[in-house]
DNA sequence: CAAGACCTATCTACCAATTGATAGGTATTT
DNA sequence: AAATACCTATCAATTGGTAGATAGGTCTTG
């Protein structure tokens, strides 16, 4: 993978999760990575592929980091608070997936299919970590309901205090 | 009030709900209505100014049902729970707040303050209902994150999954 | 009451800017 | 020479917003 094609993926997630899907441009990330917006078009088709191979690189980064957690010992449900936790750390930024999918009716198919395979991992995850159905669910709404809440008023702190009963 | 305007503020806000802030343009909604594109400009000068009028009708009915269901003698959190429920019902609609505020930094100023202040009325009324500020926050997280799930995945029964254990 | 003035709500027509996307050229590397 | 990775230049469509006209209602005033 060429450095060009990470950083206008990196561009890219960063405005996702502060704007999501119509709120990012071509030219916008462009001129984030320095290149002209023809030469994103040469690696991503289209603006729908592009924003599925962000979320596609999202979601193993962050299953992983919890995988990476719950294999040092921490129990699975403190392990994704704190993989959402980190999230907002730089610049109090969204889940991508929760910003996307929060608007899912202004999204591609292919899209919204990643968005629903980043939820359904998570769930998985929790499952497999000894939760039921139920609890699984409720976990994944309260973290991603608690990084919309903190994003939204700007105050990550938030985060923390909607949380602190969870785990 | 004319009947014209709250067309508009009834289109402007299904759209907002389902594909954001950035999904939606003023000819499509006039299209909705079956006006002409300009005729939303006599009424709403600017689009932050719709979106803006329409998240401010949308508090206040909101809170308004939440307090009704509280008055009739409902418990704070079933209250709040009905609310967001129901705002699934008709198409697995988002929260208006919860889709925009999913996206603040595709907001104006004025847009944003609405939808902060729609979580910080429903955190008094869950406060005023006698929870914690701690509890009032992870409702309110729990609630807007099951919706935004549910509607994600277009099924509104993991809304009742995702909640079954909060009140 | 009649007439002119004003207001409301809509329209047609347009504008400048931005959008995602394409065609074709140009270095650099293999 | 062929592939890679970029560029310039451009396109058609869409965007939010404006200007100016028009039809109909209402108010004021002689």
């Amino acid at each position: 993978m060429s450095d060009t094609v990470d950083a206008i993926m990196d561009a890219a997630e960063r405005r996702i999760r502060v704007a999501g899907y119509s709120g990012f441009s071509f030219r916008e990330i462009a001129a984030d990575v320095g290149v002209k917006s023809a030469s994103i078009h040469y690696h991503f088709p289209t603006k729908s592929a592009l924003a599925a191979a962000v979320a596609h690189r999202y979601n193993a980064r962050v299953v992983k980091a919890a995988d990476d957690a719950i294999a040092a010992g921490q129990d699975v449900i403190n392990a994704w608070k704190s993989v959402f936790r980190s999230a907002l750390d730089d610049g109090a930024k969204m889940c991508l997936c929760g910003s996307l999918g929060a608007t899912v009716g202004d999204l591609t198919p292919d899209v919204a299919h990643e968005v629903r395979q980043f939820f359904n991992a998570v769930i998985a995850s929790l499952i497999a970590g000894g939760l039921s159905d139920e609890r699984a669910l409720h976990v994944l709404s309260a973290l991603e309901g608690a990084i919309l809440i903190a994003s939204a008023q700007g105050d990550p702190a938030i985060f923390d205090r909607a949380t602190s009963d969870l785990g």
